[in-house]
DNA sequence: CACCCGTGGCA
DNA sequence: TTGCCAAGGGT
């Protein structure tokens, strides 16, 4: 145990955040707050999920588009998983999408279209994890449950000066970060803390000099909060060669394939195309037809490997019968449907058509 | 429990 | 250019 006693306080970081909490479209500001005025669970819920391993600032369009299209979720319960998939296109980890409608319809078929009020009953519910359970029980319910994310992680890792790498280090962290959340303002203070790690506790060159936990944190005083929190290595990402088919047909409409739901880019749009291995690809089109290089690669990094990806174009006839994938006219498909690696693929199709397209 | 799963920004 | 990082969850 450690037994050096931390002598943050909530309040103090409270205070802080009174007068420098971000501005986001999904949030109930502390001065709202306070007049008494509670974020809709539905908005706190797809905000959540969308900032799951991603930024403030590519979340912002996105939610906009979503409520916009979607101001309920019975709304959302109620669209199509093409129309949802193509809406998050481009924002990543595709499985939180079609958890999304997973969930957006338990709420609506299993909870009368009121998102549970308890830590436990969110936690059942498809892509809410403990993180997310927690978020929105403090954030939409002012419940008093401990929210741990990244930046609490890194937060409390220096306050204690802890040097035990993640994630090794969670279950230590998360009793630390449960000992400091106070019973009042629960959904002030989870926000407060995640302001602070992205705000003034940055991983590189945190701004400890205004930090409202200055005096408390211990490895401000042993000049260690940069280095903190510490983390095992990760493993080299190897490269992977694939190939994908852009064909056009004389009507504008393109061959396309539905990805399985399972697996990489699941439930996505995408180019017919060969697996993608660390061997070179076996070129075998979805349709016989005079397919032409496009003259450069896609090359894109996923997760745990890095991908380039030959491109082959061609013009298919009315009359073409692929093997697979099917042809999707422009009242079907915007390129803003397609994953980034396939609207890579795109752009350089039409890069090598000399009419573009 | 180890592994899988995207993307864009930035040093 | 390369590596790191961001409000994690599912299997």
């Amino acid at each position: 145990m450690n037994g050096e006693m931390i002598r943050a306080e909530a309040g103090d970081l409270l205070d802080w955040y009174d007068v420098h909490a971000r501005e986001m479209p999904w949030r109930v500001g502390p001065s709202a707050r306070r007049d008494g005025i509670r974020p809709d669970p539905y908005r706190v819920w797809l905000s959540e999920v969308m900032l799951q391993q991603t930024t403030v600032a590519a979340v912002r369009d996105y939610f906009h588009r979503f409520t916009a299209r979607w101001p309920t979720v019975a709304d959302l319960a109620a669209a199509a998983d093409e129309d949802v998939m193509g809406e998050w296109a481009g924002l990543g980890y595709y499985a939180r999408a079609r958890n999304l409608l997973k969930c957006a319809r338990a709420v609506v078929a299993d909870h009368g279209g009121v998102f549970p009020a308890t830590r436990e009953g969110l936690l059942s519910l498809p892509g809410i994890g403990p993180y997310t359970a927690s978020a929105i029980s403090a954030i939409a319910y002012d419940l008093p449950e401990t929210v741990v994310d990244g930046n609490v992680e890194r937060v409390m890792a220096r306050l204690h000066d802890l040097h035990v790498p993640l994630p090794t280090a969670k279950p230590e962290l998360t009793e630390m970060a449960a000992r400091l959340t106070p019973d009042a303002r629960p959904g002030d203070y989870a926000q407060a803390v995640m302001d602070l790690g992205a705000t003034i506790c940055t991983p590189k060159s945190p701004a400890c000099g205004i930090c409202p936990w200055r005096d408390p944190c211990v490895a401000r005083s042993n000049g260690t909060a940069p280095e903190l929190p510490k983390k095992l290595p990760k493993k080299p990402k190897p490269i992977r060669l694939g190939i994908a088919y852009v064909g056009r047909r004389a009507d504008g409409a393109f061959l396309l394939q539905r990805r399985p739901d399972k697996g990489l880019l699941g439930g996505m749009l995408g180019w017919p195309g060969s697996d993608w291995a660390e061997t070179v690809p076996q070129d075998t089109p979805p349709v016989a037809a005079q397919w032409r290089d496009a003259g450069a690669e896609a090359r894109h990094t996923f997760t745990h490997f890095h991908l380039r990806l030959a491109i082959r174009v061609a013009d298919l006839p009315m009359g073409a019968e692929p093997d697979t994938g099917e042809f999707l006219g422009p009242d079907r498909f915007r390129p803003s449907d397609l994953p980034t690696v396939m609207r890579k693929a795109f752009d350089l199709a039409r890069a090598s058509f000399k009419d573009g397209f």
